[in-house]
DNA sequence: ATGAAAGCGCTAACAC
DNA sequence: GTGTTAGCGCTTTCAT
């Protein structure tokens, strides 16, 4: 194709062809009630014909509005930011907001200045910042946010004061997953935690210890090991407290990848599963439910949980803008996962 | 937080401060050599101190570049798609690129217009499509691609002539997938596709076919059932082949999550695989490595097909920029996958 | 090396 | 109802 694009039609050009003013067009494109009928039809077909489309970057520039929101995440590859994305995504379409997406190369993040900076210069009306607390990845921010622009709103982190903030109950699901396991007559339940700097796995593993001590259950520290997400992990995590706990009859597992590699161990060893060991998930991959057995896991539900974020940004934005201060201000939502009862855990139910 | 933010500072407003006109600060700001070392000095120190950053929308509009990129995807709550996102992601950063994401609600996109016209609006410098080609979805494009002001490069698509397009080469993996099961002895391959207006499903059955053909295997249709990707499916799927061909020895799937579904269904009924049954799927997701046992599959790079569709699509971008039109024409790039070979068809290896 | 003028495409405020 | 004027924040061209 070694032709030239032609240049869009701008409104000028229309108002031309129209024989009216720039101000006319811009009103009937803005759907303004104080333009003639028959002027509008008019202009509406010159529209129409040379295929004009306003240019928004004009219009952001005037309106000092750009709807348009910043994401940033990481590690999309896995499947919770992914579905956390698709959530953002489908409700900054319903609410006619674009997306603008910054992804960090890992976790630790230690571009987001310039990153940040990036956003801003695009004028972005709000920031969704998607991604994992760990270590002290927040911190960075903290010197910043206070003369931030615009709005932001947390995925998943700990409360902080004056911060806005979206997150998973990660520790309600982690007790859920326990007390399950007790439910179902276990007494030593061991836990496969998560990378430790990670908030999520702290906090899932919170709730594990949290439901041992409400039921009274001594707990020792040799039944919980740290794995890093990863099925490998996972195979490896189980061995080492299966040799340090001979007893042990159950785990609950930080999520579904480490779950299928505790799976996939006892289906080396000859270690049936749930009868000598039961087992409990997090996250409820689609795959879970066709793992052999299927996997017990704790479902949290990432697309509302993004859907949530582009609600309370937006909140923020239109609050700010309207001169409306109330109803903006900074909080906690939580959002509850559930357990989904599978076979890798139910002793006594049909198969 | 109640308080107004403050509006943003302005070139105008650095000038004043620093007793410069705007232009010297623009020419600092864009690190133009014509300003005296001392000046710029000076400017930079006030510009620091006054949190300046530029607006990229007032750049655009003048420079008639917005160094964005539109992406529109589908199904970001698959692993496909977001590995593909995550490949796109990476390289435009990479490339000093920012991303507007779309995504369509569906598979089969009738929202296309308006979508297309907000990244237009939104002066886009190319777009690519990352949607997989599902019956008739391209064709209503093809009416307007003359039109579009922009390159746009086209994600996993059957070639056409005059458009820009980067896909996997989905015959040639299941062509190696069928090859690896006829080396392995197998004489019975069933196929389990994907859902058939995918052209993705169609090419990999083609693979299948061709691979049979050369080998002088008879192929009858009852050796192929048609999934919809989902592990259910795969159970399905192999519990009809079975019934209708009893010698089946093997079977190569259309997906990864169809063939979790087939290993899930020898779990169920005692059927051994890969003794009784040899299984090679398609996509090598993370889990598939640690299934029971590990699934033999065809992995290819969607990273890299991302990374790959910005380059092309920068590359036309720079090429019409630069008035210099070569080296900007629509090819078809084609990215190999490779075999996996893993226990669930390893009928002589080592367990 | 620096500044003044013009204008990107559009909208807000006011006039008529 | 419609047109005129001004200007969003910036870059370009040209003068000095």
């Amino acid at each position: 194709m070694a032709t030239k694009r032609k240049p869009p039609t701008t409104l000028k050009q229309v108002a031309k062809e129209a024989g009216v003013s720039i101000q006319t067009v811009s009103r009937v494109v803005n759907e303004r009630p104080d333009v003639a009928p028959e002027t509008r039809e008019r202009v509406l077909a010159i529209i129409e014909r040379m295929g004009y489309r306003p240019n928004v970057l004009a219009r952001s520039l005037i309106r000092r509005r750009s709807h348009t929101l910043g994401v940033v995440t990481a590690g999309l590859m896995y499947t919770g930011p992914s579905r956390t994305l698709n959530g953002v995504a489908s409700q900054a379409q319903r609410m006619n907001y674009t997306l603008l997406l910054k992804e960090l190369p890992d976790f630790g993040g230690y571009t987001i200045q310039s990153l940040l900076d990036d956003l801003l210069a695009r004028q972005v009306d709000g920031i969704i910042w998607a991604i994992a607390e760990v270590g002290g990845n927040r911190e960075e921010f903290v010197s910043q946010l206070s003369y931030l622009p615009v709005p932001v709103v947390f995925l998943t982190m700990a409360p902080r004061e004056g911060w806005h903030i979206v997150a998973i109950d990660n520790e309600a699901g982690g007790r859920m997953a326990t007390e399950h396991l007790l439910a179902q007559g276990h007494r030593r339940i061991g836990h496969i935690t998560g990378p430790l700097d990670w908030w999520e796995a702290r906090e899932r593993k919170a709730g594990w210890e949290k439901a041992l001590a409400a039921a009274g259950v001594p707990q020792s520290p040799e039944l919980c090991v740290e794995g890093d997400w990863s099925s490998i992990s996972g195979i490896e995590g189980i061995a080492h407290l299966r040799a340090r706990v001979p007893d042990l009859t159950a785990v609950f597992v930080g999520n579904d990848q480490m779950a299928l590699g505790v799976l996939h161990y006892a289906y080396q060893h000859g270690v049936r599963s749930p009868q000598d060991l039961a087992v409990v998930g997090f996250d409820d991959i689609t795959e879970a439910a066709f793992f052999s057995p299927p996997l017990t896991t704790i479902h949290h539900d990432l697309h509302r949980l993004g859907c949530t974020a582009v609600q309370e940004v937006v909140r923020r934005i239109e609050a700010e803008q309207g001169d409306n201060l109330v109803g903006g201000d900074p909080r906690y939502a939580h959002i509850q996962p559930t357990l989904i009862v599978r076979e890798s855990s139910a002793l006594q139910s049909a198969a």
